[in-house]
DNA sequence: TTTTAATTGCAAGTCACTTGCATGTATGGT
DNA sequence: ACCATACATGCAAGTGACTTGCAATTAAAA
């Protein structure tokens, strides 16, 4: 659908996405960037003051749909966002209990080691979702 | 911690879990009884329509609270709740994404398979949450 | 029984979004 | 470069799924 975000710019992923280059998505992009792991849109937006949370939303919900971003779901209330990996590097995440931490666990091997198993009632899976929460080595010396 | 809900009558579930025998309870436990899967708050409100809502929000906190049942967030807006199975039986789900069917996957295996896959960075994994999502056979041939 | 702390119902509040609408602007056509 | 216009933005108001405050009940201990 459109190039890894790795090897394109910001304004050729909007370009590629029909969408049009505004500079608030622009600075969006450009602090996303920054950012390593699952995000919450307020920390975002703490990094794009500039403009309002409704826009960080909506653009979020943009860059999702044409497939930009992924959303992850983890324990807390606030959905999380990512840049969205190739179906290659599809992984998933294990989250301190305790400090929030996250770290990206590598490849996934869940759908081929697991679509059998969901029994004869499923024609097919095309989705899971998979996270690990615990203690990170950190946390666990205190 | 406390006897399987399928060896324990609902009086004496709740005097385990010292929780008062109020009618409201009696009514949700008789009603859950019933329903096979995670449901929502609302679907049990429908069943327990001489209740107020914030009551059954608050009274399935408590069951969750002292592990009679335990939540189990699907891709849909609101939590659902199931009877929380011993760690003999913990499992996942298969929703089908045309029209909401769940079924109840076998055991999992998951901590043993993956807990030591999550890197040299976690301490501890205790928690994980896997679902599957797809088309189920009825919905597949239509 | 009487006492008292747990529980309930109703109303109001909160949180994370989502929507309506008037104003502003990026881009394709001239 | 200029225009036209469909797309975007900001602000305010609305939703949905809970959560909380509080006075009135009620289960169960004394
Ligand atoms: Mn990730
Ligand atoms: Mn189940
Ligand atoms: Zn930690
Ligand atoms: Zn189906």
């Amino acid at each position: 659908m459109y190039g890894s975000v790795d090897n394109m710019n910001d304004h050729q992923i909007l370009a590629t996405a029909k969408l049009r280059a505004t500079t608030q998505r622009l600075a969006m992009l450009k602090e996303m960037r920054k950012i390593h792991g699952p995000f919450t849109v307020e920390r975002l937006h703490k990094m794009c003051r500039s403009m309002d949370v409704v826009t960080v939303y909506r653009n979020i919900k943009s860059l999702v749909a044409v497939g930009v971003m992924r959303e992850v779901r983890l324990k807390d209330a606030s959905l999380r966002y990512e840049f969205s990996p190739g179906e290659e590097t599809h992984h998933h995440h294990a989250v301190c209990n305790s400090c929030g931490y996250i770290e990206e666990l590598s490849e996934c091997k869940m759908h081929s080691l697991f679509s059998q198993q969901t029994s004869k009632k499923f024609k097919s899976i095309d989705e899971h979702v998979l996270e690990f929460f615990g203690t990170c080595n950190s946390c666990s010396k205190k």
